[in-house]
DNA sequence: GATCTCGTTTAGGCTGGCTAAATGTTCGAG
DNA sequence: CTCGAACATTTAGCCAGCCTAAACGAGATC
């Protein structure tokens, strides 16, 4: 029979594509990885890798096999869960990382309503975003994740994770107060001769921004970049230029900003709570999920 | 995170009791199975198992884990059969036990059709009756069991344990020819003065004689026991008594013998295929399972 | 073609799981 | 009531399996 650790291997292998990489995640050397990977082809007596140039590409075993990896790797967790549930203590440590606008806005009060209903209940706040949350949420660095899907981007389909949605918001185009804009909606051609402040190149908001301009037909004209939205407003306020951002950052915006959603493409960001698979159950998540949902459905969103 | 081999252990100590007796059905000593469970509790934060007298018996979190131990199990061994689902080819070793009717008369077309159609595919066969068969099946000994369960008794609720009917057989009172009967639906008790031949005490037929008759108001006076079928047939040709005897072992029976189906109460009893869950899909055991399947539908069972 | 980054192989050390034997309890039989 | 059988547990010690480290081979990149 399959040993569990052997599958998670697999499993790491799967969404990473190399055996260094998956090494890393576990904590191992790559030799471990690949003998351990050896072993378990010889047991499901069918090759479930194959060499592509330096890489490692799935068979159709090898898909085959993760797929009721993961299904097994809930259930284990859900067994874990389930034990956590009967004894009905909320306490114990809770890892959350959150990309840092819900870390500064959601986050600590869901924490702080948790916290005082349960004192038993510690948690830990990290930073991180994107990929490298899921990457860490998978393998047990962190318990519980904060993530955003625009909707222009492709979504997060990852069978070993589950996700509970928070709230859905806009992508609000910040521009100076002194700018003229046409009333009614706003198409973001209106925009397209502006001076662009944009985030950095590999996050998901910059691809975002690329891809809806692209889809209204111009390419914007990057003046300034950065990731800190203090930072991007700040020059918008200046009269530096205009920019895209997501309506949890604007909560608090000097009066010469002005902001605007867009109609013209549909411009919008869910923002949900990841965990494992099968651990939503845990005494101590479901605490943090369900304030977590409270705190997202008191955000009055100035729409 | 668990490791499957213990909740293994787990699972066999809730089927079994006593450590010993799992010790034994995995071919380990008891010292191990002990220090394995410890380690299972350690890791489960709660004890799983208490002490009563010189047994154990599972506490709610025990039973809990075992609930969900039988899953992820279960979930290994799908996994398993779909990987050889993938190659397709119906081939290897499939250990089958049978109680002896079955044996000798669904089981053997069956294999030998299989094996006409899938010449790589080995089959073994041999004897086992009720739990015994059942803890060999979920123990690994064997991959297929036939199993009957009697009308009148509890029924195999196993979730280690994947079940798919195949008949259900009526008990049919044996008589000598001799002795005369009224007329339509046969009731028990038109049998309460004859002297009773019946199996050994500790086989299901044999309760299921006794809830039987204790529905029906009487106490059976037994002149004769055997758990031969032949040797019960031969006893009620020469007039010796009456006896209770389920279908598929009265297909060639002399003429001096009558045969009738008790109609009150209603006796009946289904036969069944068992293989461990999951399993259902290894393409060997598939096509195992549909020729019994045939093989019973072919049965030509006289009401 | 030099070099960097993979994956694999081999050798060797260490942890974890096993057996064996001793200990402590409980239950039943004489 | 005592003795013995059946059971679980503890301890000590052995061995296999898994890991790391180092060397090697094969692609990709400049």
């Amino acid at each position: 029979m399959f040993e569990v650790h052997r599958l998670r291997l697999l499993r790491e292998l799967a969404a990473r594509g190399t055996i260094a990489a998956t090494a890393k995640a576990c904590s191992l050397t790559p030799s471990a990885v690949s003998q351990q990977l050896s072993v378990l082809q010889r047991e499901a007596g069918t090759p479930l890798l194959v060499r592509d140039g330096r890489h490692l590409i799935l068979t159709e075993a090898g898909r085959v096999l993760v797929e009721h990896a993961e299904q097994v790797l809930a259930g284990l967790e859900a067994a874990k869960a389930a034990l956590e549930a009967l004894s009905d203590s909320v306490s114990g440590v809770v890892r959350i990382a959150a990309f840092p606008t819900a870390a500064s806005s959601l986050v600590p009060a869901a924490i702080a309503a948790a916290q005082a209903a349960h004192p038993d209940l510690t948690v830990s706040l990290e930073d991180r975003e994107g990929s490298a949350g899921i990457a860490a949420l998978r393998a047990g660095q962190i318990d519980l994740l904060l993530v955003y899907e625009y909707n222009l981007l492709p979504e997060i389909t990852d069978p070993g994770i589950e996700l509970t949605p928070l709230v859905t918001e806009s992508l609000l185009a910040a521009v100076p107060a002194t700018l003229r804009l046409p009333r009614g909606a706003l198409r973001l051609t209106a925009l397209r001769d502006q001076p662009w402040i944009a985030p950095l190149s590999d996050s998901d908001l910059r691809a975002t921004l690329e891809r809806a301009c692209g889809l209204a037909g111009f390419s914007p004209r990057l003046a300034y970049t950065s990731d800190d939205y203090t930072v991007i407003l700040a020059l918008v306020s200046a009269g530096l230029g205009v920019s895209l951002v997501p309506q949890l950052a604007t909560e608090r915006t000097s009066a010469d900003i002005g902001l605007r959603a867009v109609a013209d493409p549909t411009l919008y960001r869910a923002v949900s709570v990841a965990v494992r698979a099968g651990s939503a159950r845990t005494p101590s998540l479901a605490v943090l999920i369900a304030e977590l949902r409270d705190q997202a459905g008191r955000l009055r969103l100035p729409a």
